[in-house]
DNA sequence: CGGTATCCTCCTAGATACTG
DNA sequence: CAGTATCTAGGAGGATACCG
């Protein structure tokens, strides 16, 4: 196992992909990107997105999870929880006992994607309207 | 080449990523994932949001892009150009001469996104600080 | 029950060279 | 100037089997 995986939160590096002119316009643009980046970073994947909507009602266990997203296979299951967990958006609880149990629920963090989340819903509906589908 | 490539607009298919159960609160995060879902993916990959970014101030040619974007090859302005036109972001207009030009500028609805990247940019600073990098 | 370990496949992004 | 053609590498995601 390495030592430092894909588990560290936000986006790996701050890549300059926008020349840093000296105009107003591009600093303005430059302050945009980073965290609009790191943003769409943690809802990056097929899986982030339909975890966090399957954790919104309430608290889950790993068996709950994989019932809840049928064609997620345990090991993309356990890979995704682990990054969300990593970067706060979900809390993992373990329970004792035999068998032993676990259990996943959104953070504050997690629950604070609200907002963004709607405002995606709402452009995505305008898009599939304007692009015609449906 | 193949005859239909990646430019078709939206998300390839309306996966079931989530089971269709019978509770309302399933009802409507079914609701939510596919619209959002679409909308993530319109900026997804490297370059979409800083050719976006790149073009707010205004109409740019190719070449001004890549210098805007000074990492980025030829190749990949080509295609993601591309695809955000086929996602009615951007507009291309030929403006015939020796040599030929085009200009590459925003839609209405590629200004659309506005109200979606500042709730992503506002959610992205209080991450980076919730994570603990500055 | 709640995962790991291995192996594999495809897709994205990039490098390089060339063109109307 | 504004691209296209071709090739390649790396990584995300997936299948399957096994484990404390």
């Amino acid at each position: 196992m390495s030592t430092i995986p894909k588990y560290s939160p936000v986006v790996e590096d701050s890549n300059p992909q926008l020349t840093p002119v000296a105009s107003e316009a591009a600093a303005v643009l430059g302050e945009i990107l980073q965290p609009v980046t790191d943003a769409l970073y943690v809802l990056q994947g097929k899986w982030k997105l339909p975890i966090l909507l399957a954790l919104a009602p309430g608290t889950k266990r790993f068996g709950e999870l994989t019932k809840a997203l049928p064609t997620i296979t345990d090991r993309m299951l356990s890979k995704e929880l682990k990054e969300l967990e990593a970067n706060l958006l979900i809390t993992r609880s373990v329970i004792e006992g035999v068998p032993v149990k676990v259990e996943y629920a959104l953070t504050d963090h997690g629950i604070s994607l609200h907002d963004v989340i709607i405002e995606l819903q709402k452009w995505g509906l305008r898009h599939r309207k304007k692009v015609g589908l449906q």
